[in-house]
DNA sequence: CCGCATCCGTTTCGATACTG
DNA sequence: CAGTATCGAAACGGATGCGG
């Protein structure tokens, strides 16, 4: 956007960049890893082609984002934060944190994606109980992920992992009922809703990713 | 703004409401006091009276802010941040230590104000050494500001206090290059463009707003 | 002066069609 | 698949007006 704030501060710089729409929600879509064009579009709904690549534009232009030739036979390009993009991590994670209270259980007409249960538990993750360390595979829906937790750093990055230390599958919209407490883990795996495999046990799983105990303590059927 | 991202998304969420233009800018403004409308659009450079009033009205339903009648003969509104409001102060001081290495020190035409710069101590105090506490009272330029030390947590706000355990006061513009690193607090006050009274003592001063030590080390006249 | 509503020229947005 | 071209609708920015 060719309108600044031209004010000396650094928050105002800081949205001269990432402060226009649609932004930090690209960045949010590519902190666990790249995507292709059509990818962020198709994650961005009621986003134009046009507004895309003009803020890929602005943000590759920024340092935000690059984007690099992917080797064949896929060849087709693929955009990726750069360091400096992956810096604004803590800004997406206190707009999440605030938000939060914000994401009502009902609502339809939301799109409601694996990509965004798997940034919520990251940033669950990060705040829980520090693990040991170890790596986990976690299957949201369709797609896959990888969590990597070492040093008191968690890492997610889309993808799939040969040998995990522990596997973890769960559909989407399970994954936000886990998040927001109406489904129990305890519940959703004796339902097989939630499959849990390798070294994680289930109180261990719901401490690493910081998931309330159960939704409303003793109303099971509270509707 | 009725343009929602309509996303099950803490951070789509939250841009929702706070990720309009000027939005966060208000905000940003409000973490350090009250202010009045014309207040706030003085801070504003290049916002139109409509806009403000159309986001004070925004973030008033979204709970962010509140305004609030003051008492006579002062009889005029004056929109303060709500407890919600100021929950947002994490997402403000992320977005401006990714900003920080955005400010250029030279660029004439961008605005300096107290405030910012005030904002900018603020959010340095969070970070460093914590204090043990008591109550300083800071001139930058024209405003008084007063940061209140306990228990771990710094506040600040614009106001006058009667009995501070110390006091500071420099200019806006020399705030800023003692942020910046450009002007040192030990030359500072020997020149008395930055004066300490009570407790405060030079080192004490520099490490509670964690301001750097000197500007190029050993190039005083690095042009 | 303060808080806001109204009007207007310009920019930006969102959707679709189209090209390499 | 990765964008560019185009167009109507909405939003922005600035100026002005008007009741307290």
């Amino acid at each position: 956007m060719s309108k600044r704030y031209e004010q000396h501060c650094p928050v105002a710089q800081a949205l001269d960049v990432v402060g226009e729409r649609w932004a930090l929600l690209i960045v949010r879509n590519l902190l666990l890893g790249p995507l292709r064009f059509t990818d962020l579009l198709g994650a961005l709904p009621k986003m134009g082609t046009r507004m895309l690549s003009d803020r890929l534009k602005n943000l590759s232009e920024a340092g935000v984002v690059a984007s690099r030739e992917l080797p064949p036979p896929a060849s087709t390009v693929a955009y990726a934060l750069t360091e400096r993009g992956f810096e604004l991590a803590p800004v997406i994670s206190a707009l999440a944190d605030w938000g939060g209270p914000l994401l009502t259980p009902g609502k339809r007409a939301e799109r409601r994606d694996p990509d965004s249960a798997a940034l919520m538990l990251w940033n669950r993750a990060q705040k829980a109980k520090r693990p040991p360390s170890g790596n986990v595979r976690l299957e949201i829906g369709e797609r896959s992920y990888v969590f990597q937790f070492r040093a008191g750093e968690v890492r997610a990055q889309r993808g799939e992992l040969a040998a995990p230390d522990s596997a973890v599958a769960v559909s989407t919209s399970d994954a936000f009922a886990l998040l927001e407490g109406s489904l129990d883990v305890r519940r959703a795996l004796d339902s097989e809703r939630l499959k849990l495999s390798g070294q994680l046990r289930a109180p261990a799983f719901r401490e690493l990713f910081g998931l309330p105990r159960s939704s409303e303590g003793g109303a099971p059927h509270a509707r």
